[in-house]
DNA sequence: CTAAAGTCTGACGCCGATGTGAGAGTCAAG
DNA sequence: CTTGACTCTCACATCGGCGTCAGACTTTAG
């Protein structure tokens, strides 16, 4: 199928699927023509995209491990234990961002809680 | 003091101080030779800011609350209701950003703990 | 054959706070 | 006076995942 079929049935934007091109992240066939010639597979590697980069995860990283995932291969690929490692990098640092918006966000309520009485002497 | 000091004394560098005052942030005196020179209470606005910042704040955003802690008054300024509706407004958003990345972390769980057995349907 | 719809590459824009570097003027100590 | 440290003003670069426009070509329906 062409770019759009496959934009239109994964709810992607068609930028986006020559971003993730872009990032080897998928790798179409050329029509002479030049036309990208998508399989019927690759509607569900966009979606395995999509859930990645929902969790978080940037397109330099889903390159490394979207191999794990790829095709009919019942079990994953040997490297797949370094993903496991890659991704629990990952999730740690994603924990620490969670943990810095939640004290961020402690503060702002001290700072909101301060304000109406007396805001000169808020958290510094 | 110059801003080498400030920025000394403050821990931030001296390129965020000048862009804390391009963005009305700071608005220190000038010599005649045009080097800044700050005064001490700079040292309490900065940290503020520093605080504000850590918090989610965007510079835009404190550049219309900063005048709620300014100088000596005692009492905040009238408009400082409406700052509490725009620091309750920046908490939302930060409540929803805390929700998304709790949800992606889970759902990154949910990839690391099916990648080991079978990685091949992983959730989509 | 023609027009409309689809696709191509390339490239700039965005957001926000900050790094970095160039080229030039300023200040303080010897 | 000289040197070295400090500061000044532009202004471009960064990160990430796209949106969007321009100009040119391809495909498809009528």
């Amino acid at each position: 199928m062409r770019i759009g079929e496959l934009a239109r049935r994964t709810g992607v934007s068609i930028r986006s699927l020559r971003y993730y091109e872009e990032q080897n992240l998928l790798a179409p066939q050329r029509r002479p023509s030049g036309y990208r010639e998508y399989e019927e597979g690759d509607v569900l590697v966009v979606r395995r995209i999509r859930t990645l980069i929902a969790a978080g995860l940037t397109t330099e990283l889903i390159a490394q491990v979207l191999h794990c995932f790829r095709g009919d291969a019942e079990t994953p690929e040997p490297t797949c234990a370094e993903m496991v490692t890659e991704l629990a990098t990952a999730r740690e640092s994603m924990a620490a961002k969670i943990e810095d918006l939640r004290s961020s966000q402690s503060l702002l309520d001290m700072i909101i809680d301060a304000a109406p009485k007396e805001a000169d002497e808020v958290a510094v």
